[in-house]
DNA sequence: TGTTTTCCAAGTCAGTTGTATGGCAATAAG
DNA sequence: CTTATTGCCATACAACTGACTTGGAAAACA
């Protein structure tokens, strides 16, 4: 054998690459050749990792998610424990917002998948693949709210996951498009969830 | 002067077409040439019609946001009158959930056009110009409403308008991704608006 | 009828795209 | 040493892009 290279590290540089390039110009706007040069490789060698320019994108789009899911991890690790579902709501739903630099990234290049997957049938699929996890999550929370007396029973649990899904996903737009400020989102968020809970 | 053409309707015609374009391949899927073709016409015709891409782009963009303003506007009117702010509140925001595939196809050149508002900031302007104008509307009806007791005056009209808004948007990404049903979507904004409006 | 203005088709051009190809360098196995 | 394998690269290519130029057709006025 010749000389050992972790192909999945170089891969993940790569994906990574990816990310600087459509965060700043979208993914359409984010050529091999500029992929390349922003991986500091040659567009021969991204080659070599990649046959083709959609095995590159879905690769990125995965890897991508399974960051943003680590995030969230940490930060429910880093609650007292055991955190109320008061809390874990309200942390996760903070985490996903665009609130710092790596995350705004994370949430440009995700939309920029989302509108492709408008588009194409297989992006479609790896696109929505999280939601119904994540849904679930947000319901077993609520439900653990309404066991312990803090949400009032006639609340229904999966409708209120939804309903807090598409909320953090409008306020995102409006964050990036810097309609409203992270206060006022994380403001209204809060107010959100003030009024789920009702002690 | 020679043979007289309706320019603006001609420019109409183009903007659909690229509309149609957008929809099914998205904003940068659309070259002159697919738009011409598309429209009916030749790309020498298009550029007659049009100096330059962006400049078709823009027409498009305004020429949506007007349709869809007029189509609220419409709705609204064919209301029992005076309607109550919650029918307001409810017939404008379901009009713009992408319920019809006219709807539907304003809706997906909308978010490609956000999307690319992203990364250029000229066209964040005119993206983002009408959400203030909305959102003092929908304030406007909150205020309404805590004015005939409906709404418990705690609430904050503000706020609740860029909830409602923020709301509608993520009901519309998820309902482009087939994640949600339209049933689903309208109910949630509707059990939304319930709790908005205590009698 | 002639003139002028508007409109439009076809072609060209430089640039960029994703992909394919052929080959070089380094390393490990025989 | 030989040889095969793997990592890597430069180049080439066909297709497509937006912008531009040229030339002429059509229609309203004089």
């Amino acid at each position: 054998m010749p000389k050992r290279v972790d192909h999945e590290e170089r891969r993940r540089a790569i994906a990574e690459a990816l990310w600087r390039i459509a965060c700043a110009r979208g993914l359409d706007g984010a050529s091999l050749r500029d992929v390349a040069a922003e991986a500091g490789i040659s567009l021969g060698q991204l080659q070599h990792y990649f046959s083709s320019r959609d095995e590159l994108l879905v690769f990125a789009l995965k890897h991508l998610g399974g960051l943003a899911e680590e995030r969230i991890r940490r930060r429910l690790m880093g609650l007292s424990a055991p955190p109320s579902p008061r809390d874990v709501l309200r942390e996760t739903v903070t985490e996903m917002l665009p609130l710092d630099e790596e995350s705004r990234t994370g949430n440009l290049v995700q939309i920029a998948y989302f509108v492709r997957a408008l588009h194409d049938e297989r992006l479609r699929g790896h696109a929505k693949e999280g939601v119904p996890a994540l849904r679930a999550f947000f319901a077993d929370q609520v439900r653990a709210g309404i066991a312990r007396g803090e949400v009032e029973p006639t609340r229904v649990p999966d409708a209120e996951a939804m309903l807090l899904i598409a909320l953090t996903d409008g306020l995102t737009t409006y964050l990036l498009l810097e309609v409203c400020t992270p206060e006022e989102a994380k403001g209204l968020l809060e107010g959100h969830l003030e009024r789920l809970f009702t002690p």
